[in-house]
DNA sequence: CAGAATCCCAACTGATACTG
DNA sequence: CAGTATCAGTTGGGATTCTG
């Protein structure tokens, strides 16, 4: 399970339709960057998890729409706290992340 | 830093020396499985990242000792929190999973 | 519009051997 | 003990093309 939650695309995913489903243009539109292959890939390995629901309207165009399920609901939340977590604290990452570099070049005392 | 999360080796090593420290042979042994090249790996990148401290004890032989810093705790928390979660559902989702493959299996109707 | 199939390169990973 | 270095195998992911 851990491997999904690791797996940014699915992380996005949750995210997106958490609040209200969403088509599968919608979200490879939202998401960006996204390709189709992962896309279909993600919400396959989310809809198998038990987590979303996949929609199909046989219209024409063909339709799908993706929702999150109760089990999807109650995941989002921790992903959520995750989240929020990465946001906040990005600066310090990124911080820590350009000391180490920073200390890493010159190992010797006064290089740089 | 999703990327962090998503290396379920860094989850277990935060998980791991969330209590108390531990030394690198300590945390390969615990986790087994892991190639120490990973291990390695795993902890210059949450050093990096500042959430785990390295200290080097030069005796013979040499020990090092790992620790969570003020920030890695407070990333524990939401890890765990997820951790807690993916345990409490891990039978919904194999269940989730067992119907998806059974129905994928045969699409037509009374197939198995 | 949504997705299946194919090709192909890059990155991750494990096993092994060597060092301070 | 705690790494680093190297090689080879596996996987991931993008781009492209083709369908219902």
């Amino acid at each position: 399970m851990l491997s999904r939650i690791g797996d940014k695309w699915s992380v996005l995913v949750i995210m997106l339709i958490r609040d209200r489903s969403r088509r599968f243009s919608e979200l490879k539109r939202d998401i960006g960057g996204i390709s189709q292959r992962m896309l279909t890939l993600t919400l396959r390995n989310l809809e198998r998890d038990g987590l979303v629901t996949r929609t199909v309207t046989p219209s024409i165009p063909p339709r799908v729409d993706y929702e999150l399920t109760a089990l999807g609901h109650s995941l989002a939340e921790p992903v959520q706290a995750l989240g929020s977590w990465a946001f906040a604290h990005m600066a310090q990452i990124d911080a820590a992340q350009a000391r180490y570099d920073a200390g890493a070049a010159g190992t010797r005392a006064g290089d740089p």
